[in-house]
RNA sequence: UGGGGCGUCGGCAAGUGGUUAAGCCAUCGGUUUUUGGUACCGACAUUCGUAGGUUCGAAUCCUACCGCCCCAGCCA
């Protein structure tokens, strides 16, 4: 017997074909092809470390990192740590490990924002030296409140005419803790009137007294986005800083802090519209809710849209991969079909995940003439197209189970499965035919009665005629017991975000367990995150949750089940 | 009502003045099949938010209008 154990592909290079339609692409050949940065490109991806990275994430990690890889460059892994209220230790491990999952490596160019808080706090003087920027003493409320609103303009601070030696002076307080949280501010002095909200006088320090995670006492005043971004893409050489539609309107704001600093050459900010699925919900805030409000196990429950979780759902990272890929990468706010992913998925585990058979809903099949005690084997082939995938043996004895969908004891015309006198193939083993059937009080059957026709081993009837309906079997023998979570999508509607109460369309379905499934031996002892096809039902991983004692197999994703969708739809004849 | 964006098939998305308006997913037919899976074949926008205009010719240029998204955190 082979080992039908295959490790996923390595990272493939991706074909010409297969990089979806890209308009950032195109900006970034462009300003190679004009010689700017020395025809150098290098992007970042810089999570915010507050939360878990989800499949959002994934296609802009994909773009950053093949971006850089198409024009010969690199990516940096740059942490935004600059809100130390929300942060933690915890989050960075777990986008470190995601990423890596994802399948990119960033090499040594790990950095934080926190490693420049140094050098941004001396080009903060600069911009003060400048007269570009002031501290600013009003309390939060004046502050938001002379910043005007879409219709009216902002009014200047008072303090805004500080002179260059105060302002230094008082920025120095800031910095050495003297002062009360929310009892000042750095500010870039630029238009209190400018008709984008963005560009009226930008906070750029906060007084903030809690430690930082990996700063900590050290500093007490903390780096807007706004302030630090722009500059930590420069310290690095960064010189395409790719994020989503929502920072169109800092660009202005963006450019004007590398402007003042006299910084050349300068990155380039572009913006792309962010990914949203349907069925699913992508919102920092919805998924913190629905970990703590316990409508999942957490961010790596299998149902969440996380990278954890489609990692311990089974999702292969190349099919997460080909999918960011797929949907190109454009300014429209649109929302991706969810079929399109779950297309990507089957289609790699088609080509790499090994065949086996296990029965979810077990009814009890006797083989009437076939001896009580004998038993023998079967070569079953791991994969029906791929020979590498080699073989492996099934045992075979007089009692088996069968899935009770596989029987119907009064079936519509285009049924072709089990059923009293008609003949069915045991994949892989021999022909049988239904002559009996034991049904509880409730006319439930309990034991469905064949024979088998000795001389069609293997599955192919001697005399060459048609047996139409092929079905699974595990050996009631050999059976061993596993638990399977059949997981589906979370949530029952296209659009859950678009609802006013989102949780209540949570999907009542979307885990089922079922605790006593019968797995054929080879789907025992396997490792977690091993992948295995479970004939025509779907793909299963191996969950952590798995002892050798008790396998625990989680349903990536069914087959399609053309079948099934005749029955809803009445057209089984 | 200010500023910034976006509107091409059910969903993504090409197209940048002359093409039969790509491709993929979905959907619907059919062929093959020891998975009702896979694979393969076929159907699927006389039309590009709307209305005008420019032009021999427009999804592509101009004008107006309509619709949707984002912005008033000492979050990112």
């Amino acid at each position: 017997m082979t080992d039908p154990t295959r490790p996923d592909a390595p990272t493939e290079t991706p074909s010409p074909e297969e990089e979806g339609p890209n308009f950032v692409a195109d900006l970034v050949a462009a300003d190679v092809a004009a010689g700017k940065h020395g025809g150098k490109v290098v992007t970042r991806f810089p999570p915010e470390p507050n939360g878990y990275l989800h499949i959002g994430h994934a296609k802009a990690i994909v773009l950053d990192f093949e971006i850089a890889k198409r024009f010969g460059g690199r990516c940096n892994l740059r942490f935004d740590d600059t809100n130390p209220e929300a942060e933690s230790v915890e989050f960075v491990e777990a986008i470190r490990r995601d990423v890596r999952w994802l399948g990119y490596d960033w090499g040594e160019h790990e950095y934080f924002a926190s490693d420049y808080f140094e050098r941004l706090y001396e080009w903060a003087k600069v911009l003060i030296r400048k007269g570009l920027a002031y501290v600013d003493s009003q309390t939060p409320e004046q502050i938001r409140l002379n910043r005007g609103d879409y219709h009216r303009p902002g009014t200047n601070s008072p303090f805004r005419d500080r002179s260059v030696e105060e302002n230094l002076a008082l920025f120095e307080k800031m910095r050495a803790g003297e002062m009360a949280e929310g009892e000042a501010v750095l500010r870039a002095k630029i238009d209190m009137a400018h008709p984008n909200v963005v560009m009226r006088d930008p906070l750029m320090y906060r007084i903030r007294h809690v430690p930082h995670h990996r700063t900590g006492n050290r500093w007490c005043i903390y780096p807007m986005y706004d302030w630090a971004h722009g500059q930590s893409d420069a310290i690095e050489g960064v010189t395409h800083s790719l994020c989503t539609l929502e920072f169109e309107d800092h660009r202005p704001l963006y450019d004007w802090f590398l402007e003042a600093l006299e910084i050349d050459p300068r990155p380039r900010q572009i913006e792309f519209a962010r990914l949203n699925l349907t069925y699913t919900v992508l919102s920092k805030r919805r998924l913190l809710q629905l970990v703590q409000g316990g409508h999942v196990d957490g961010w790596d429950d299998p149902r969440m849209p996380t990278l954890s979780g489609m990692r311990r759902r089974g999702f292969p990272p190349e099919a997460i991969r080909r999918f960011c890929r797929r949907i190109g990468v454009s300014k429209r706010e649109g929302v991706v079909d969810v079929t399109l992913l779950e297309h990507m998925v089957r289609d790699h585990l088609e080509h790499t995940a090994p065949r086996a058979m296990a029965v979810l809903d077990p009814l009890k099949v006797v083989i009437d003439n076939y001896p009580e005690d004998a038993e023998e084997s079967f070569e079953a082939p791991n994969h029906p197209t791929d020979p590498s995938f080699g073989t492996r043996t099934l045992p075979f004895c007089r009692e088996l189970w069968i899935d009770r969908k596989d029987f119907m004891l009064d079936p519509p015309r285009k049924y072709h499965r089990l059923a009293p006198g008609r003949e069915v193939r045991l994949r892989y083993a021999c022909l049988v035919t239904c002559t009996d059937v034991e049904c509880d009080a409730d006319g439930r059957p309990t034991v469905v009665h064949c024979t088998f026709d000795p001389a069609s081993r293997g599955g192919t009837a001697p005399d060459g005629r048609k047996v139409r309906g092929t079905i699974h079997w595990v050996s009631a023998r050999h059976a061993v017991r596993g638990e399977c979570r059949l997981y589906d999508r979370l949530f029952d509607v296209e659009n859950p975000q678009g609802e006013d109460d989102f949780l209540a369309h949570l999907n009542p379905a979307s885990r089922v367990v079922v605790e006593n499934a019968m797995l054929e031996p080879s789907l025992a002892g396997l490792e977690p995150g091993t992948r295995r096809q479970f004939e025509r039902t779907g793909y299963f991983v191996v969950d952590p949750d798995s002892t050798p004692e008790r396998p625990v197999w989680n349903r990536t994703i069914a087959l399609k089940d053309t079948w099934a969708k005749m029955v809803a739809r009445g057209a089984t004849g």
